[in-house]
DNA sequence: AGCACGCCGACT
DNA sequence: GTCGGCGTGCTC
């Protein structure tokens, strides 16, 4: 058999649902998977992902590579068949899962360069002026600054293409193609060591006082954490710092070098946790059925059930050191906003220079060094959020989620991928141990460990035996006020919050309310209407007058009674953290108020900066979103407020009651960890309501039980699968339009009999920036089924012309 | 996505 | 009669 020339299955960094196959390019260099590429497709260049190396050659005519963008791959052969899985499963064009995947900066493509001639910059200048005012770009041009590639792609796409173009063919300027968008720069801090060896007398005898001082000041610094000291924290200490350092480490006492540093949000020095030589029984008893596992290097998945403050961090250490004694890596997955917790300082102190951190945190620079140690193999250890699940680790062996129930591994726009849910496909294609962790697991975890799919690990009690803190939950129902509607603040809490404020201590106030959405509370019974058919909270549209289900589309009069109760005392409802805010400062006018959420928090920064207030004491009492609950411990704070427990349940959400209890378990799970115990008031309508219940008595298993009944009866996950289809566009019968011809498809497909069509419906957010919205809802047990109805849909779709776009969300979890 | 191709109104 | 608008379809 001869050898024909190899093709290259390349993934496209468009929106192509398929790959492409390309020849070698004229060089014959052959690429390995994992290189950049540049292709051309469709008359212009751009990047591509190699994915293999094949000798089948399809039946039309191939191009040719234009040209070889790495010299190594950016990531191993070994991801292929997990990037494959993700297009795949999430409906996602595979070349844009691979480009999300890598760190920004590095898609390239053909863009133009505009530049004047000598005649150009003489007849804009000198003969026709006015043209530079009539088109303003071409100040730019004239003055000689190079146009952005994005603005020559807006120029060439718009009206001035013709003239662009006609300009050039008489010569007043030069149009190039050249290839833009890749930029990625190096990034590092110059670092001290001290020496390891131990210094001679002498030489220490001979030192300078401003070299003395130095390496005093050094000692110093490096004593709580015996690792390296960025330079310039010295420099800032001691402004002679500068040049001793530099003659200290020409006489061999200090070592200066280049390396990433890793920083506490609070701007401290990290600190170092040792090895603790003792463990718990029940940690012991969770190594004893990880350790083999990991051992087998063979997929298999844990559940690891611990409270708060029961040293899981322990156990995924351990973990960790008996994968990299096998060779093996680590990946380890935590929710942004915890990212600031101790988790990555614990793994700094025991693993060092090994550990690599990829966060939203990092510059583009620092994240492109990062993830070059990953690829190079120099870590062994990633530390990140959700998007780390893609981390080009060559061979993990070990797959930690912390949190896992957070919601905050679910991407919610673009790819809208699971990092949990990753974390496990990924596992069982390398064969690696997959550690799930939580003190509230979600349902379909806790589900899968008591079927004996994973393997539960229970850490039922706290270190040192300290006990979970006292609940206190007031029905607001049950509050007298003149209006005769529920008040925001109950007595007890008011009076609570100001002995907290009178003691100088603070309070923590919480909201768990991000919605937009209103409902119609009963003021009888506290629930909100909901639908008969779903089960699920209907969303009030003030225009029309009505409460419509966002899941099946019912609508019915918003005059209308409780379904719970039937009582007709109905009343909208509908504030969130800034009503509070507001009202706290009207009740406490000295106090020192700061509000937590999505609002107020634009980025990493802002979340860090506000935290930092109530660290320092800056702030008495903060108002938030879930948003508080993780992260840190604030040791002053002695009281939790909860303003309306029950908000979430008013949702439009199958999800509500679970996230309910989540929310609460961690909220007064993670009060009373400091030397006093804590006090939480929790304000709520349904006192009764199990989630509630529940979470006051810390009882897992009795939430658990109600819940997934409730699932079990209405056949929602984890009994069945979701996908939600969203369609948006400008124009809202357009979108409607849409929205009924495909659900009218997908019930016509008499083929997929298993899978329910839920709607169309208006989405949750029918309006969001200026783009009406609307869903489908695919309902079924039959995976296959349900993804191929999915797949005819996007077809159909397609098929279908105009200006609505659709994005899939597989496995939703919030149809906000 | 973005570029080419193709089919209809208002200008020389 | 052409220019140039945008709607559809394909990209190895």
């Amino acid at each position: 058999m001869s050898a024909s020339p190899p093709y290259l299955e390349v993934a496209v960094a468009a929106p192509l649902p398929q790959t492409l196959t390309y020849a070698l390019p004229s060089s014959g260099e052959i690429p390995a998977p994992g290189q950049r590429v540049l292709v051309p497709l469709g008359g212009r260049l751009l990047t591509g992902y190699v994915l293999a190396v094949t000798q089948e050659k399809p039946a039309f005519r191939l191009k040719p590579i234009a040209d070889l963008l790495d010299d190594f791959p950016v990531f191993p052969e070994g991801m292929v068949p997990f990037f494959r899985w993700v297009a795949r499963y999430y409906h996602y064009p595979i070349g844009e899962v691979i480009r999300g995947a890598l760190p920004g900066g590095l898609t390239s493509q053909s863009g133009r360069q505009i530049m004047a001639t000598e005649a150009g910059l003489h007849y804009f200048l000198v003969e026709q002026p006015q043209l530079v005012h009539d088109h303003p770009w071409l100040a730019s041009v004239t003055a000689k600054k190079k146009l952005s590639a994005a603005t020559v792609r807006k120029l060439w796409r718009g009206k001035e293409r013709r003239i662009i173009e006609q300009w050039g063919e008489q010569g007043l300027i030069s149009v190039e193609q050249i290839i833009s968008g890749a930029t990625i720069g190096q990034k590092t801090e110059t670092c001290v060591f001290l020496a390891s060896e131990p210094l001679a007398p002498e030489t220490l005898a001979n030192l300078k006082p401003s070299e003395k001082k130095t390496l005093a000041l050094l000692e110093e610094m490096l004593l709580p954490a015996p690792q390296a000291l960025p330079r310039r924290e010295l420099t800032k200490a001691y402004s002679g710092a500068a040049k001793a350092l530099a003659s200290l480490a020409g006489k061999g006492v200090l070592r200066l070098e280049e390396r990433p540093v890793y920083r506490d949000p609070f701007g401290e020095t990290p600190l170092f946790y040792p090895r603790p030589p003792q463990l718990t029984a029940d940690q012991e008893n969770g190594l004893a059925q990880l350790n083999p596992a990991i051992a087998k290097k063979k997929y298999a998945p844990f559940l690891l059930h611990g409270v708060t403050g029961s040293g899981k961090t322990e156990v995924y250490l351990r973990a960790a050191e008996a994968t990299l004694a096998l060779g093996r890596s680590v990946l380890v997955l935590v929710p942004e906003i915890a990212l600031a917790t101790q988790l990555e300082a614990h793994f700094l102190s025991r693993f060092g220079e090994t550990v690599a951190l990829l966060h939203s945190g990092l510059a583009r620079g620092e994240r492109f060094d990062q993830w070059q140690r990953v690829v190079s193999g120099k870590a062994r250890i990633v530390i990140g959020a959700r998007s780390a699940i893609f981390a080009p680790l060559g061979d993990p062996g070990l797959i930690i989620v912390d949190e896992e129930h957070d919601g905050a591994y679910k991407q919610e726009d673009s790819l809208r991928y699971q990092g949990r849910d990753l974390a496990l496909v990924r596992g069982s294609q390398t064969g690696a141990t997959v550690l799930l962790g939580s003190a509230t697991p979600s349902l379909a975890s806790y589900q899968h460990a008591l079927s004996g799919k994973y393997t539960l690990l229970s850490l039922p009690t706290r270190i040192e035996n300290r006990p979970l803190p006292q609940v206190e939950l007031v029905d607001l129902q049950a509050v007298n006020t003149v209006s005769g509607r529920p008040p925001l603040f109950s007595p007890q809490l008011k009076q609570a919050l100001r002995a907290t404020l009178a003691r100088q201590e603070q309070s923590l106030v919480f909201l768990n309310r991000r919605g937009f959405a209103g409902c119609m509370l009963c003021s009888d019974c506290g629930q909100a209407v909901q639908c008969p058919h779903c089960r699920i909270t209907l969303t009030l549209h003030k225009g029309r007058g009505e409460l419509v289900c966002h899941y099946c589309g019912y609508a019915t009069n918003s005059r209308t009674v409780c379904t719970n109760c039937r009582s007709i005392n109905l009343a909208p409802i509908g504030f969130g953290t800034e009503r509070i805010e507001e009202e706290l400062a009207g009740m406490f006018p000295k106090a020192r108020i700061a509000r937590l959420d999505h609002d107020t928090t634009r980025n990493r920064q802002d979340f860090l900066r506000i935290l930092r207030a109530v660290h320092d004491r800056e702030v008495d009492i903060l108002v938030g979103t879930q948003m508080i609950t993780k992260g840190h411990h604030f040791p002053h704070v002695t009281l939790v407020g909860i303003v309306w427990a029950d908000a979430g349940l008013g949702m439009p959400d199958y999800k509500a009651g679970e996230r309910t209890f989540q929310l609460l378990a961690q909220v007064t799970g993670r009060a009373g960890r400091g030397e006093q115990p804590g006090r939480v008031i929790v304000q709520t309508h349904q006192p009764t309501h199990y989630s509630i219940a529940a979470a006051r008595d810390h009882d897992y298993p009795r939430f658990f039980e109600k819940e997934t009944g409730l699932r079990k009866a209405l056949g929602y996950p984890p009994f069945s699968r979701l996908i939600n289809l969203v369609l948006d566009g400008e124009q809202e019968e357009a979108v409607q339009n849409r929205a009924e011809a495909l659900a009218a498809k997908g019930k016509a497909l008499r083929r997929y009999r298993k899978t329910g069509i839920l709607g169309p419906a208006p989405a949750p957010l029918a309006r969001l920036r200026g783009r009406f919205r609307w869903q489908i809802l695919l309902k079924g047990t039959d995976l296959e089924e349900l993804h191929s109805l999915c797949l005819e849909l996007e077809q159909e779709h397609a098929r279908l012309a105009g200006k609505v776009n659709l994005s899939v969300d597989v496995d939703p979890e919030n149809m906000l």
